[in-house]
DNA sequence: GTATTTGACTTGATAAATGAAAGGATTTGA
DNA sequence: TCAAATCCTTTCATTTATCAAGTCAAATAC
């Protein structure tokens, strides 16, 4: 399905998504209008799911990276899903996950005062543990 | 530092970072070339890291996306980093952490068999606790 | 209070990339 | 063997990006 040259495409645009068709080409050995119809297909069969940045959350002002393992005694999550659409500003992502938890949610925050606050609401609704990311 | 035409900038890229600069301008009230020179300047003081593509795992065959908590006894690191350098095609992060273990191993496995061969590597060097994504 | 500087934007000209159409190899299957 | 399909290249018209002035307003200095 895919071959060599589109694995190539992927590993460049994963680099540079904003570089030229006529670059990406080059790299591959190809011309621009070959490698964006091979782009445009990678579209088309779902792939390439998206073109996106890298944000820097330090100089955005999110300091605190922390994953927080979720662990419910309730069956009904409803309550806890409910919660986490309301902190979307703070959520990066939340992963369902089988073994030690329900869920891992990945999130960021700018100051530990805010990181408390939302333990002690996420509280209300679950247990957690939380893991801090030093480095990356 | 950023204004809220900064922030459109960063959430159109984020949707997508392909967009031309013309439009880019049209979505925050500005020309192409004015939102040519923010993003430029986004770029320099590393509020941009870079540009990147989502692409579908599944799609590429790689069914299993996991996180794995690594534990070490020893306070020898290197092993297991070292380890981890040697299986980058199964890695997508890896974290060092505060909390419950020491690092946070973010993985992708195209089968079971593969996931079960990683697990018996890496515990050579380290304990772990595995977590499988069921959903996002 | 006026002049100067600075920063952010616009305009306009030029260079570069993109998209569409046509055509040429190579492969596949009847 | 022939026809169809796939993938690529070439060409050209159109769109976009880039560079260099030029405009405007606010801040700073004299």
């Amino acid at each position: 399905m895919l071959d060599n040259t589109d694995m190539g495409i992927l590993h460049e645009l994963s680099k540079n998504s904003r570089i030229t068709m006529k670059e990406l080409g080059e790299k591959v050995h190809l011309t621009g209008q070959a490698a964006a119809s091979r782009v445009a297909k990678l579209e088309d069969n779902g792939v390439i799911e998206g073109y996106s940045i890298k944000v820097n959350q330090v100089k955005l002002g999110c300091f605190i990276h922390a994953f927080i393992t979720i662990i419910t005694q309730s069956t009904y999550h409803q309550p806890y899903l409910s919660f986490v659409k309301t902190q979307e500003q703070y959520i990066i992502n939340n992963y369902k996950i089988s073994g030690d938890g329900c869920y891992l949610l990945e999130c960021k925050f700018p100051s530990n005062e805010l990181l408390n606050q939302f333990l002690e609401d996420l509280n209300e609704h679950v247990n957690y543990k939380l893991s801090i990311v030093i480095n990356k």
